[in-house]
DNA sequence: GTGCATTTGTCCGTATGTATG
DNA sequence: ACATACATACGGACAAATGCA
């Protein structure tokens, strides 16, 4: 009807949209109902719920289900340092990021191991033939009772086979020190980070909404002859991690330069 | 009526998402039509409607507009190294015409400078006072005609005042070069990603369907004194980008010790 | 635990506007 | 100008999840 410059259903975004940036509308605040806003602004239901849509793919509200309604959304991510696995000294640039450190809370973990023939991603960061299996320990975190992270890794079979890597549960020196024991001391790594969106499995796992934005981290670690020996891919929620790597000239100076193409 | 465990739109989810799996519906292959999904499977069009808009989400298919109709999506990432700006390789270039060339693809960019009071994330980063202002760069990267991603430089006015980084356009030699030559060489960065949505305003700066993930990368440079020199903020949308870090156990371990952190 | 009220999730049918070839 | 296909919008209906009495 009004063959208007925009749809009726932005003018339900924007009005919600300034109202949780401006705090009118705080973090864990209900969103006004459906109906509610129906009403406020005269548009059917549907075109409220196609606003409240958009909001919810660009991560400012929850789906809500039942009687409490969809709510504001929390941003209270976690700090995820990848590079603290080779570190043996404190961070060196942490003015900001130390504001958002774990702030003590509870956290738990499932671990599950087992042996699979590997997808394709992970066979050929691998380097591994058609057919040949790999041991996994999939992880999945757990923050005061909500999921945060998943990490599942993978071994070649006949590396990790009867070792202590394939023990479920945590292993008490980590299973870093156990690869070394076994004569594959992993000394460096290649990160790659996807920013996606998650999958129905994905989005299950980590009990996300929908629409929640995520990074799929894969990460490759090579022991001291360059070969490959442990895929990890860790899916780190948006709204719950911040990842944070640091870099210095120094170390790149004294990097060897070999090994350029080896990502293609 | 339905009586079953899952929703109708899954059914229709699910098919189209195995064809697109298995390439039975390759890359730039046009989806098929609402009403002809709705047909097939024996639902309304708005159903079949909630199930294209999640795979539009998921970046799996592009919305589609007139005749032509949806699409799958392509999906051709750019290899993004932070890490490649203290390489020493080509002393010249900077990150994203490095990037270009590895590819081999056709790139512009746009530059535009100037003056602004910092944002609160700026600000912090750079440990500025309140209202002192700061010099920017921000550029949008184009490869084969559309935008690729942005990144905002942001400096202490008072360093790069009168100098050759507050000139639009590139600068040969890297805006790199002309810090340290103002005596402010960056030599290491604390870098921070975060998955997110893309807000309205960067939608529109970086033509993006909405429902696009992306990697907002904050990078924060050091000079030799540990001061901070200069922020960047790089807009990365997910469906155009890998982000790749290398990291390995002897640059951490050699790290200097520049000072003594209450440890953990 | 039961049942009720509320709110969102799902689904339908229909209609009109708009972008594209 | 026209056909096609999506975008927007309405109204109605029932199911499912949740909080609370």
């Amino acid at each position: 009807m009004p063959a208007d410059s925009r749809a009726r259903w932005e003018w339900v975004y924007d009005d919600l949209k300034r109202r949780i940036d401006q705090h009118e509308l705080a973090p864990g605040d209900q969103v006004p109902g459906e109906l509610q806003l129906a009403e406020q602004h005269k548009v059917s239901r549907q075109t409220v719920r196609t606003a409240l849509q958009r909001l919810q793919h660009e991560g400012l509200i929850n789906e809500g289900k039942g009687r409490l309604g969809r709510t504001v959304r929390e941003w209270r991510p976690l700090v995820y340092r990848p590079q603290s696995e080779f570190r043996r000294k404190p961070p060196t640039v942490d003015i900001y990021t130390q504001l958002l450190q774990d702030e003590g809370r509870d956290g738990t973990q499932t671990i599950e191991v087992g042996v699979v023939l590997p997808d394709e991603a992970v066979r050929q960061r691998l380097q591994l033939s058609q057919g040949e299996p790999v041991g996994y320990r999939r992880r999945t975190s757990y923050v005061d009772g909500v999921p945060f992270a998943t990490d599942d890794s993978y071994v070649p079979l006949r590396i990790v086979e009867g070792s202590e890597w394939m023990v479920p549960g945590s292993v008490e020196r980590g299973t870093n020190q156990v690869l070394a024991e076994l004569g594959y001391e992993l000394v460096e790594s290649l990160d790659e980070i996807y920013p996606r969106l998650p999958q129905a499995a994905e989005l299950e796992r980590l009990a996300l909404p929908p629409g929640t934005p995520m990074a799929e981290l894969i990460s490759t670690g090579h022991d001291r002859e360059g070969r490959p020996v442990q895929v990890t891919i860790c899916l780190l929620p948006g709204d719950r991690h911040v990842i944070v790597y640091e870099r210095n000239r120094r170390a790149e100076e004294t990097e060897p330069e070999t090994k350029e193409a080896a990502a293609e």
